[in-house]
DNA sequence: TTGAAAGCGCTAACAA
DNA sequence: TTGTTAGCGCTTTCAA
């Protein structure tokens, strides 16, 4: 690949000229622009994003840190991410945690060698080791620190919302999956769900997954499902693990929602593929999205802007799977 | 951030000798080691990689770009090669390009900018902008030019496949559900099912579906699907179409497979989930992944490969929406 | 409007 | 085993 020195040969200009062209800083008459156009183009001459940012110090690249990219929930976010990300000219480091707090902190390694302009990191492990990082930071879904900006869907009024449908809808023998106590997500869910049923005086039962996605998922809680057909309604901490355990009942030939109702979380793709479709409570991906970059860029450019939770609104999407 | 020269200092050495250790390239005295090392994490210093990759020419770093991530094939398959990627020491720079070329264009530019060491293109809409790129490249999923490598599972073999199963578990009135035109992955299974169908003088009905994936899949082809009844069997071009499909048929409480039998293509995390679950074919995933990896970085270290079509084998996966 | 030169943080050749 | 120095490709000050 070629270099502002070449280019600024083969034009016949100084490199600082070159330089002044490429970022339209100060003025380049017009008889020097066009040669130096057509040197660019000629030799198909990129400038070195790398070099650039040595001497800006501005990379204009975003670490995303997320579980894994294949789960269905954060690869959605993370699309919109990098949607916004682009809008606002910044690029993305892609990360994938796996949840191990040892890949997280050797990638929390790689984005300060890469010196990205901000972090995004999704569900993160880590706590301690963000204390001493000078990027900016927005943790997504769950808690670092108090110096650290989380964002994320109302989790706790998303599970209260579903146990109120669930209760008017007439269940009255209620169960919830929940997920792994280590998300915090999960656990609001769990929280809210729980506090709406002690104000009608409800007890719930719990089942645990461990994990909040995998391809064996059924196979994997197949005996921990062996008793829910005593109840007539389940809410379940996300929509593919709610997909689990509708095709459970399905092989038990269960009716849904007639003889249990469903609601799941997160309004995922799946929701309307699955028969009947899934009411469950929609997590408004595009906003979560879209506020996490801004306030990064926000942060990234020295604005000042409270520490604090930014919450979403969660809403119910009443399908199938629910009676009322 | 810190810098070399401040460590340095610091340690009372000179850079050449932090360099030294932080590269491993040469011997430096226990002494040293351990003066440099104190101030390191001191001072939480991480090597600028911006700076090194300048000097080395050497960005360990890939390019990734896909439609888009939330799409549940490419997410799989980015997480797979991401998983090599980083195992070989490489990063990920996540480009979505949403089909669209002007943003693919777009992309190639930020990629050359960043002088990243290789790119892993899927289902590249552009030709001749890859022309004079000098960047080693991997074609996923279609071809770009002669000079570029492409990955791709053997699509042709996989139609083929599916129609002689449908064939075998009785079906003589056969549907084929085929992805849009501009995509060459579901263009080679179609053209593997109309061969596999001539072979046995089979005439094929067909419906084409304009995208992949999309959240309103259903609603976008409901026209199309309304005289799918009078078909037994239906080879869908993906997975999540093939969901859709049978969606559509539960809605009308056409049993599957008794009424019609089908079959999707992928094998992704949705058929499991299904009821009944979908006979599929399988895409090898992890080998595909693993394959591009590799050859990538050997088009990297300038080994000589073969530059010619790597096709990776399919199967049938045999499930519950098919007789046999 | 342009060029010379210093410097961003790093590596590596050369010398000691 | 260590230090000095040139140079990677770029931006920006200063001077013309």
């Amino acid at each position: 690949m070629s270099n502002i020195r070449k280019i600024a040969k083969a034009a016949g200009v100084s490199i600082a000229t070159v330089s002044r062209y490429l970022n339209g800083t100060e003025h380049v008459s017009d008889e020097v622009k066009l040669k130096i156009q057509k040197v660019i183009e000629e030799v198909n001459y990129k400038p070195n994003a790398l070099a650039r940012a040595v001497f800006t110090k501005n990379s204009k690249t975003i670490g995303l840190m997320v579980p894994n990219i294949s789960n269905p929930f954060f690869n959605q976010m993370s699309s919109v991410i990098e949607e916004n990300a682009n809008n606002n000219g910044y690029n993305i480091l892609l990360c994938n945690t796996d949840d191990d707090i040892e890949k997280e902190k050797k990638y929390l390694d790689v984005l300060q060698s890469h010196r990205v302009a901000g972090i995004v990191v999704a569900r993160s492990k880590c706590k301690e080791e963000y204390g001493n990082i000078d990027i900016p930071i927005i943790s997504f879904e769950n808690h670092i620190s108090d110096e650290i900006i989380t964002v994320s869907s109302d989790n706790y009024s998303g599970g209260k919302i579903a146990f109120e449908h669930l209760y008017e809808s007439g269940c009255r023998r209620i169960l919830h999956i929940k997920g792994p106590k280590c998300f915090e997500a999960t656990e609001e869910r769990y929280r809210g769900f729980l506090d709406a049923a002690k104000e009608k005086n409800l007890e719930i039962d719990f089942i645990e997954f461990e994990t909040d996605f995998q391809v064996e998922m059924l196979k994997e809680n197949i005996e921990k499902l062996k008793r829910i057909n005593k109840y007539d309604g389940i809410f379940v901490f996300n929509d593919i693990a709610a997909a689990t355990v509708m095709k459970f009942l399905k092989m038990n030939n269960t009716k849904i929602p007639k003889d249990i109702q469903i609601i799941g979380f997160d309004n995922s793709f799946i929701c309307e593929l699955l028969h009947p479709s899934l009411t469950t409570i929609n997590q408004p991906i595009q906003e979560l999205g879209k506020a996490t970059i801004e306030i990064l860029i926000k942060l990234i450019n020295n604005e000042k802007i409270p520490i604090k939770d930014y919450l979403m609104e969660v809403k119910l999407i009443n399908r199938g799977t629910t009676i009322l």
